[in-house]
Order: structure tokens, then C-alpha cells, then sequence
DNA sequence: ACCTGAACACCGTTCAAGT
DNA sequence: ACCTGAACACCGTTCAAGT
């Protein structure tokens, strides 16, 4: 006799995303998502392999999404620098959105983000970087950004930054500084 | 009748930092530092409020080890831009050298790392940044500096940078480039 | 005054038994 | 073929009792 399915893995992923901002990286517990969910915790192993996969699975469809924000952000004709500044401030806001799930992207041993999402999520930088500086030096270029974004962004959602000072102007400031420096890289060898 | 001290706080925090580099954070247990320290895991609660506050001494204790090697790295004389690469090199090479602990600084949560420690660690970044930018850009300049450095480690520890490409040029890349826009800012407005 | 064994709560995970 | 209750191992934490 079957048993109807009373949940699946769209809806598991989605409540762990719920879970994991409300309640922290420690409250994301197999028994708060199957709450969530409708279901005993033990159902949840039908889906998911164990909670290191359900860590997984929640960084990855949030880098899935972060994907499809940049790509929308960056229109790929129109300024570089100015689509730089773009790419760096949808960064910044998604990251305002959902901080705990961002913050396990790349999170020591955490992380485990399939290649090829990543990947998809570096697509527009390393578009608006080969707009910048050229195909020569479009990966180096595109890393530099994106480590400067997601390391500011990391500090400032771990507090890092609250000892004085305008976060939003050293966002600026750093996004203008960078655009510059790569813009002008290409004139020299 | 007292009980003579079968071990220190000094002590719980070394065998914490040795414990989650070759176990991980899931690895850092009280039983395991205790084991290691020679005592029961209830004893470490005389020290220790909880599991927590061992987490938050071990990133204090790494980010003030840090703090001395970056120190050392930057004397306050000589070029300001062979300064900041120098900084970033040492900055590295430490976080390669304990990097679980090193990812624990700004994980989300796990932080909590005291205000003055932070400030010790950032201490001579603001040194290189003033020398290069001025004092009235000095801090945004220097959360420049540290959010591309930090997030370049971070990116590179978690295996973002696996698809290809030079990392380490990537990285001597990115230094070069901010130490230029930076340098280069002072002659505008 | 610190250390210990015993105990408890909570969580991840497995599995036999239901439907 | 999925769902469940029961069960187990493991970990964090507390506490009364030792010395």
C-alpha cells in the first residue's frame, strides 16, 4: 500500500532557509524543519541524506538565487564601472536579506556549494570584470571584487565593522577604489 | 581540603586551538579538550561558561596571535605600498597556517570576538592605510584592505577558488591593484 | 576550591513495523 | 513507498559528593 508523500525536498530546503534565519546555524535542527514541514524528523531522511546535506542543500539554493539577483543587476551592455557598483550593492542587499544563509557560504567546512552554482553565481562579475580589464586578466579581476564584497559584507554581518565610522561610505569608497583600480589597470603592462 | 589545579585556562585554550584545526569545529568538544588537557569535561565549566565561550576564547586567542604577526610584519618606516603587500602576505600565510580557527573569527555566531582584540589586528592596517591615503580616508581605506584580504583567505580556505587559474597570482593581483587605487586616490576629491 | 561520577535534556540517526 | 514510534549513541550541562 503506498503512503501519499507529505512533503517533498523543495519544501524541506525552503523551511531550513525559514529555520536557519529565525533561529541561527544551531537552531537549524532536524526536528524544527519536520515541524515546519508537517512531518516526524526521521521522514526527513527520505529526502535528505543527513543535516550536513540539509546545510548544504540551504548554502546552494542560496547561491542559486543570489545567481539570479546579480545576473538581472548587470545588464550586459551599458558602463562597466557602473555595473560593477551594481553587481557589489545587489550583493550587499541580498546578503542583508537572508545573513545567516549567506554566511554559511563559504563558512569553514559548512559550505560544500556544488562547482557549477558557483560558477553560475560568478558569471556576472567575471562578465563586468572582462568589460574592465580584458580577457587577459578577467579571473584575477573578477576574484578581486568578488573577495573584496564578500569579505566586507562578512565582516560587517559579523559586527566586525561596529566600532565607529560610515559603513555605507567604506561600501563606497571601496566599490569606487576598486572600480578605478581596475579600470585603469588596462594601461599599463 | 584543596584540590590542587590539574590545569588552567591558558591550557584549555591551547588544546581548543589544536582540537579544532585537526577535528574541526564539529570536533570541538568538551570531552575532546578535556581529554586532551588531562581532566573531565565538567571540570572545564570551573573555566569555561560553556561550549560557546571556548569557541569565542579560541577565535580571541588567534585573532591576538594575528594581531603580533602583523605587527612584526609591518614596520612603520619604509614604503607604505610595500607595507600593505606585506600585510596581506602575512595575513595569509596565517590564516593557511590555522585555518579552521582563522574561519571562526567572522563565522556567523561564532564570533564574538572582543572589541579591543579587533582593534590590535587592525591596528597596523590603519598604519598602512593612513601613510597611503591620509588620515581623513584612512579607516574606510583600511576596511578596503581588510575586507579583500579576509575575503580572499576566506574564499580560497573554503575551495571557492578551485575552478582554475592562478590563485596565488590572483591573489598578487589583487594587492597590486588596491595598493595603486589607493595610492592613486590621494591625488584626487 | 577544584575534581569527579552520575544524571538529565536534547539532537542526529537507524530501523522495524505500520499503512 | 513513505511515515512513524521506539531506541541508541553522543554531546552539553548541572550538581551533589568527594578530596
Amino acid at each position: 500500500m503506498p503512503a501519499p508523500d507529505r512533503t517533498s525536498l523543495e519544501e524541506i530546503i525552503a523551511a531550513g532557509r525559514t529555520v536557519v534565519e529565525s533561529a541561527g546555524l544551531d537552531g537549524l535542527t532536524m526536528q524544527a524543519v519536520a515541524d515546519r514541514v508537517g512531518v516526524r524528523a526521521p521522514s526527513l531522511y527520505k529526502r535528505v541524506r543527513n543535516r550536513g546535506a540539509l546545510v548544504a542543500l540551504v548554502a546552494e539554493a542560496t547561491v542559486r538565487d543570489l545567481a539570479a539577483r546579480l545576473d538581472s543587476a548587470a545588464p550586459s551592455d551599458g558602463d562597466a564601472r557602473r555595473g560593477l557598483v551594481g553587481l557589489a550593492r545587489e550583493l550587499r542587499a541580498f546578503a542583508h536579506e537572508c545573513p545567516v544563509a549567506f554566511g554559511l557560504v563559504f563558512a569553514p567546512g559548512g559550505g560544500g556549494v556544488s562547482q557549477g552554482v558557483l560558477a553560475a553565481a560568478s558569471a556576472p562579475v567575471l562578465r563586468v570584470a572582462t568589460a574592465l580589464v580584458g580577457e587577459s586578466d578577467a579571473l584575477p579581476a573578477a576574484r578581486t571584487i568578488t573577495a573584496w564584497a564578500n569579505g566586507f559584507v562578512t565582516m560587517e554581518l559579523a559586527g566586525a565593522f561596529r566600532l565607529g565610522g560610515d559603513v555605507d561610505r567604506a561600501f563606497e569608497y571601496g566599490v569606487e577604489r576598486l572600480a578605478e583600480a581596475l579600470a585603469n589597470s588596462v594601461n599599463e603592462h
